[in-house]
DNA sequence: TTGAAAGCGATACCAC
DNA sequence: GTGGTATCGCTTTCAA
């Protein structure tokens, strides 16, 4: 019933409490049936009595591992990485492992951000365009277990992404039937790996029906704002953004407008807004899954980097044109 | 030039390739300037060769902190809480500290997942219905600089919150010039320390207007789907929910019925739902501001616990009733 | 079964 | 200015 404790107690004060040795405390408070049932029971009183919860930095050190890692991001604006991040942490929490979270947003020392965690974890997932392939490379040389998420492949890295490309021809593919020729595509596809992904699928779409290549609008940013502030240069008979808040943004601005988006935020559904679903969480916990691995196995014959490209689907609301008798909902 | 280095470099590799003492590689690798300019390029360059990076576990464990903090949160489920762990990050990047994020979700072993957060942080986050009042004393009671944020008060520990009593009578003083006057609460004020203010709140309001009080409907969950399956069952003049995600699934099946939310989601602008909202980042950066505030002050004379309630403002647009000739965007 | 002691990788005090 | 070394808190041989 000591109400001491007040400033965290160590191993050492354990084993003097229980009168023994750090080892056999050690020993005691985990596995280890080296320790008579009696001799354990001492020891867990005396913990409970000191309230003693093992220093991590003195475990990780002596183990050698973190069990942490970590996942590195642009920037969380938006409902969409925050769903990654969330399946991601499901995954990880899953096989005992904390984890870490980086937003880049663009800051200069992005770099040294995400050395800085590299030295806090046993792996890293890097989603998006955060940091350089250079980097990741010279990152990967080290020895760190890495995961890419949402983000074109470096050679010798995992990778896992959602389909773009050839849903994005699909999306086209549907436009076309509605009738629509003059398209613009409205998002910057360097901004990130995924628009790149939609913008080159738009165009292959286009170029296989013959149709004359979508306009490219820059919009300044990929939200809300940027898709109003842009919505009113445009002029086509479809706009096809990158992501839904910028075609939400058009949307506000003129609400006739036929225009697409892409990643089916609980908006579109409200919006009616024609759009893409992605596997959102699986997204994140399949790179947590994959990181795990890498992390656990033997370092000498390491497995063949892998890439996985997880399927997403098309849903038809309104926002692209009158469908006879079908419900958006 | 060296290609070495596929196994991290410790300090003492360093200390040898430049021809010095740890003690050297250290001060040249920090500020110290004694250290010879000749020196420190030595250091500097053997450091480079063997791309040094110093360990975050010697070097915590040697300075007895961790750069780091964590913020404790039930689940990620749906924007709410993603917008505040991002004010949460950037706040916390802004002051050097690493942040680890921990989803609870109702799990049976949170305490445990939080006291392994616990040791390996300097500080910690408590948000929402995530762990027992008890725990959080515990905890605090170790020394263990702590933050409570959109829950109530605990002894001793600093509390932000947004407002929820005050502006849910605001709503509810505008539900009653509407002219309704048959309410229902749908939301289980149970789950959420916000839910229940704003309940309480929704009551109050009543009370002083001398209506009979609103029926409490808890759904199961808070999600669009909860929303849904619990809209069925309604009836009432106007229907108050505890978040916007289930008044949204109200309006998915009645879309007629009055209703309002609770966060201003960006699908409550797209369906016309009548909402509050609340300053997310805000309540994320603030927490983390004070969380450091915390941890820097010397722990001999600690300031008194705070208390913050950050304002939320009523959104009113077309769910609530019809307005005369205002415009609800 | 238990204990003594050698690390793990830094920081920082104390001599020189 | 630099080097030697104690220290942080734990895990894990190696002996006893």
């Amino acid at each position: 019933m000591a109400m001491k404790a007040l400033t965290k107690a160590t191993i050492y004060q354990v084993a003097q409490v229980a009168g023994v040795s750090i080892a056999t405390v050690s020993r005691a408070l985990r596995d280890s049936d080296l320790v008579t049932q009696q001799t354990r029971e001492k020891v867990l009183a005396a913990a409970r009595e000191l309230q003693f919860t093992p220093s991590r930095l003195g475990r990780s050190l002596a183990e050698g591992r973190h069990a942490a890692n970590g996942i590195v991001f642009p920037d969380l604006v938006g409902p969409y990485y925050a769903e990654v991040v969330l399946g991601y942490e499901a995954a990880a929490a899953g096989f005992g492992s904390s984890v870490l979270i980086l937003a880049t947003r663009g800051r200069a020392d992005a770099e040294a951000a995400v050395r800085d965690m590299a030295s806090r974890v046993d792996g890293l997932t890097v989603m998006g365009q955060s940091v350089s392939d250079e980097f990741i490379a010279k990152l990967a040389a080290t020895g760190l277990p890495i995961v890419l998420l949402s983000r074109d492949p470096v050679p010798g890295v995992d990778t896992v992404r959602p389909q773009n490309q050839r849903t994005a021809e699909a999306l086209v593919e549907h436009l076309l039937e509605h009738g629509h020729r003059r398209f613009v595509f409205l998002g910057d596809p360097d901004v990130a790996p995924d628009f790149a992904g939609r913008y080159a699928g738009t165009q292959a779409g286009l170029a296989r029906a013959g149709v004359a290549p979508a306009d490219l609008v820059r919009a300044h940013g990929f939200d809300l704002d940027a898709g109003r502030a842009a919505a009113r240069g445009l002029d086509a008979d479809a706009v096809i953004c990158a992501n839904d808040e910028l075609a939400l943004g058009v949307l506000l601005e003129r609400p006739t407008q036929i225009v697409t988006g892409w990643d089916d935020l609980l908006a579109a559904r409200f919006a009616g807004l024609t759009t893409v679903r992605q596997p959102m969480r699986e997204l994140g916990a399949t790179a947590a899954r994959w990181l795990n691995r890498r992390i656990t196995e033997s370092s000498d014959k390491p497995a063949a980097p892998r890439r996985r490209v997880l399927p997403t689907r098309l849903v038809v609301r309104s926002s692209c044109g009158i469908h006879s008798p079908e419900v958006h909902r």
